[in-house]
RNA sequence: GGUCCCUUCGUCUAUCGGUUAGGACGUGAGAUUUUCAUUCUCAAAAGAGGGGUUCGAUUCCCCUAGGGACUACCA
């Protein structure tokens, strides 16, 4: 059974945008699957018709694609094991659950929804199962007469998973070893609705699983709890051999205060929770990783080190290296808070080694928002010569170089760095270097450092401060000689006279 | 309440019985500098508490405390 094909799922619930940890628990399968040459599947877990949110599917389908996960077959994929929406599967459950049924592992029960909260509400710690379904309405309680009667009759009813108490079952988790729990305190589950012929997410996910021959289930701590109930259920059926093995994740937590990370933590904070912006059928909008100006490959490495390290002080991984280098065994247990701060530096150190003709595609969208048209060879120019700024993202680099689009109008004289730049000999030193650079052929950085490094050594004059009053209008810019060959020799100039007569 | 999981700098983490407890983010200081930055250097900063086991515990065990998850006809 060892020899199986590697083959991992990501099962996520179309009940709206995909949460970052859900990203998190995708890329890690994804990892694992690449790494032992594995698959990786699709599914959509949609056997709640009251909470579908139209849109959903298609939201996390783009998530992945944008930040580079790749599924080898499920929904929109393809591939032989399908369908793989749970919605389309009901002949497949109901099969498992008649099964479950007639082998009297699992019985049927008519108590409602109102039924069931009122025993609750008299009894604190009321709990379905061995002690208790004997005083219930069900079909071990009933004749079998009344309960077929019943049910041609139209009466409502749910199939409870019947557990046998006292036994402890143990799962052999990759990252928390073994964790006991006894069948005691288990209730016993609904597999199946009869109102909407659905089964419940806990039967559907051992039989797909099954029967899509998942051999590691990669999934949230949240899930640990009932990991026994699915160790019965795979018994169960008598697939207890080709059970997948399973690792519970450590929850992502909010950065300030407690419990784990939720959607509202976000705006709350000012960080994105989605890894795209989603808009919700009510008209209210949540950021989005992409569109707050995240690079995929920055939010990919930083949620690949929450939670798990290579164990070596690398901390810049390409999506190949972390496939190389993923270990379960090295995942952390406890819960990580989202350290968005350190996300920030990420997307960074992304931004600092990105092809500039990349980030220049990205530039030029915020420029085109601030009313700026100009060359992408000129905005690609911009960012080689601005993008090792103290920058986060690509947007914050517009109050940086808006000069190098609008040349300044105005000149305030009590702007600190002016008036320590701007001496009463500037103008004549200004005027100077407006001759120098008026004689030069060659208007390249090159040639113009050649000749004012001539200048400043004949003179002594330091030009460059009093020059950037005259360029930029402020103590902000790349090297002068660089600005000045972006400008040009005749755009130099001219912004060169206009503010000598502006600061006159 | 019950069950399970977890616990090293503010945060993410390394350490798999013997270390000056390492790295990174963030913070502070200094150097470099043609402004803002970058870069470089340095600094402050941690084993929850208590018992064991051991020649020796951050590391193994127990207890306490704290945190988290689960406890639906949701996933």
């Amino acid at each position: 059974m060892e020899n199986r094909t590697v083959r991992v799922r990501f099962a996520p619930s179309p009940t709206g945008p995909l949460h970052i940890g859900g990203v998190r628990t995708a890329l890690y399968n994804y990892l694992f699957a690449r790494q032992h040459g594995g698959k990786m599947v699709f599914r959509i877990e949609d056997t709640d018709s009251q909470r579908f949110v139209p849109g959903a599917e298609e939201y996390i389908i783009e998530s992945f694609k944008w930040l580079g996960i790749e599924f080898d077959e499920g929904v929109s994929y393809g591939g032989d094991k399908g369908p793989y929406r749970q919605s389309e599967r009901r002949e497949i459950y109901k099969k498992y659950v008649d099964q479950l049924l007639a082998e009297d592992k699992a019985y049927i029960a008519f108590d409602t929804p109102e039924e069931l909260d009122a025993k609750r509400a008299e009894k604190e710690n009321f709990q379905y199962d061995a002690t208790t379904r004997g005083e219930m309405r069900n079909s071990l309680t009933m004749p079998a007469d009344e309960v077929q009667a019943l049910i041609a009759a139209g009466t409502q009813y749910v199939v409870r998973f019947k557990i046998q108490p006292g036994e402890d079952i143990h799962v052999d988790d990759m990252i928390r070893g073994d964790v006991k729990i006894n069948s005691t305190i288990l209730d016993d589950k609904v597999l199946y609705k009869s109102a909407d012929q659905l089964p419940t997410y806990h039967l559907a996910n051992i039989v797909d699983d099954h029967l899509m021959e998942i051999t590691h289930v990669i999934r949230g701590e949240e899930w640990l709890p009932s990991a026994p109930l699915h160790v019965l259920l795979y018994r169960a059926f008598g697939w207890q051999d080709t059970m997948p093995r399973f690792a519970h994740l450590p929850l992502l937590l909010k950065p300030d205060g407690k419990g784990k990370l939720s959607k509202r933590d976000g705006d709350r904070l000012g960080f994105p929770v989605f890894p795209l912006e989603w808009h919700a059928a009510d008209g209210t909008i949540s950021s989005g990783y992409r569109e707050s100006g995240y690079l995929p490959e920055a939010v990919v490495n930083f949620l690949a080190l929450l939670g798990w390290n290579p164990g070596t002080d690398q901390e810049i991984l390409s999506m190949q290296e972390l496939i190389e280098q993923f270990d379960l065994a090295k995942c952390s247990k406890a819960g990580a808070k989202f350290d968005y701060v350190k996300g920030q530096w990420f997307n960074r150190e992304y931004i600092q080694s990105a092809d500039n003709a990349v980030l220049a595609q990205d530039f030029d969208k915020i420029l085109r928002e601030n009313g700026i048209e100009a060359p992408i060879e000129k905005v690609e120019a911009v960012v080689a010569m601005m993008k090792m700024k103290k920058i986060n993202f690509i947007k914050e680099l517009w109050p940086l170089c808006d000069f190098f689009f609008i040349a300044p109008q105005t000149f305030d004289k009590e702007d600190k760095f002016i008036r320590k730049n701007w001496k009463d000999n500037a103008p004549q030193e200004m005027q100077a270097l407006i001759e120098l650079l008026e004689g030069l052929e060659d208007f390249s950085a090159d040639a113009q450092r050649k000749a004012i490094d001539a200048w400043v050594e004949a003179t002594g004059v330091k030009p460059w401060n009093a020059w950037r009053v005259m360029l930029v209008g402020a103590g902000k810019g790349p090297d002068m000689h660089d600005l000045a060959e972006f400008l040009g020799k005749e755009e130099t100039l001219r912004r060169m006279r206009f503010a000598l007569e502006a600061l006159a």
